[in-house]
DNA sequence: TGACAAATTAACCGCAAGGTACATAAAAAG
DNA sequence: CTTTTTATGTACCTTGCGGTTAATTTGTCA
């Protein structure tokens, strides 16, 4: 009961403390995620600051700490829900009944466009590898969630050689490692890009000849006498 | 360095001042720029210490204050230095007398190893990035750094229209994306796609087909005609 | 209805880390 | 040789911010 600080003159008159509220543990978890994810992704990890995270929240910073431990339990629980919610959304896409060549257009188009839809996972991704992934790697649920991609890649690849559209050394891993470099590479890296070489990529139209062109590089690298079609 | 709890003796005794010190500000201040660009690339710009880096130095904090202002200054100072560095490795590559297939080819290899061998480059790019290239474009240098490898580029375009081998659709700025896409996200990425896939494409043997199959890539789309070759 | 757990609030703490004050040696200027 | 400017060293100050303490309310279940 140390008021050391108070000395003598009505210093730090407690505010009056709210009389009534309601619990509702979800919808608070959900709503202090939901602002570390926009801190979060603008700022990184040491850069965000957990008493504005508070104040953005309706809740207090007591319950940030309350449900999330600390700074770094904070981020990681960010970290798992950004990555589960775009795992939903890869997993929805069905290509099975596509024949090859089109289904693997489809994944293409599919992952530029979701790239694009979705800067924040992005950008936590891209601090994620400034840390070099160490909280990534902790996490049990992160290193498994991207393997419905692959597997989808791997059943186009195999109806393709099949069918014999597609070149037998075609990798299901490379081409997920095509198609994701110029995807991400597309958002993460467009405020340095724009700085050195304007931005012509990436008006509406620039942007629609990049995606042409990453469908017909992928495309290109594993389709036997793959034509591209002409101009943007 | 707690003097505080020294209890009686020799409280506070002010240490021992260098008798006697060489003036060299150009070594100092390089001194500091080096110890920083790791710092920076390896934490970012919140998450770097100004403490730590002065320790690492072979002089004190002063000096850093004293010579860049404030750690943004600091910060901006390391990002032209690395900036400009990559830009004497661009400018000294020579493809000019070559025929224009294969100067794509070696342009492109270029890039790919360049970027491989300066992932403290790349680093700095993707924390720039974090903060929308903010000092990027307050430089008045970095701006105008990368011209050069477009120029060369376009010279290229030019020479393998006119000899009727490369698409004329095909765009320097465009090939330049497709190029940086690819080499950037191999290193920047690295953590995260490992942590999710496995190393496969990033042992020896992976790199080099990755870098065979960006070299195809990017041929394959402004090339008439190209036939990458089978395999990795 | 009252004990107990779960959820929430306001106030406080410690210290790390960015930044500064001040003294002084080295070199340059005159 | 004196003065001034540049460069450097040591100690210190301030506060922002991650994290805590302690009290209070809400809901649950014997």
């Amino acid at each position: 009961m140390e008021h050391r600080h108070m000395d003598g003159v009505q210093k730090n008159a407690p505010k009056k403390r709210k009389t009534t509220w309601k619990k509702d543990p979800a919808a608070v978890k959900e709503d202090i995620l939901t602002v570390a994810t926009e801190a979060f992704a603008a700022h990184g990890l040491s850069g965000a600051n957990i008493n504005e995270i508070a104040e953005k929240t309706s809740t207090s910073k007591r319950m940030i700490y309350y449900y999330f431990g600390d700074k770094e339990g904070l981020y990681r629980s960010v970290l798992e829900r950004v990555y589960s919610s775009l795992r939903e959304i890869e997993q929805a896409l069905n290509v099975a009944d596509l024949e090859p060549i089109m289904a693997l257009r489809r994944l293409t188009e599919a992952t530029f466009d979701s790239h694009v839809k979705n800067p924040q996972f992005i950008r936590l991704v891209m601090i994620e590898n400034i840390h070099n992934a160490e909280y990534a790697r902790k996490s049990d649920v992160i290193p498994t969630l991207n393997k419905a991609i692959i597997e989808k890649l791997a059943d186009v690849c195999t109806r393709g050689k099949a069918a014999g559209v597609l070149r037998d050394d075609a990798d299901p891993l490379e081409l997920h490692w095509m198609t994701s470099s110029a995807s991400f590479y597309n958002v993460s890296n467009k405020a340095t890009f724009t700085t050195s070489f304007g931005n012509r990529l990436f008006t509406e139209e620039g942007q629609k000849r990049i995606r042409n062109r990453v469908v017909d590089m992928v495309l290109g690298a594993v389709v036997i006498d793959y034509l591209p079609r002409k101009g943007g």
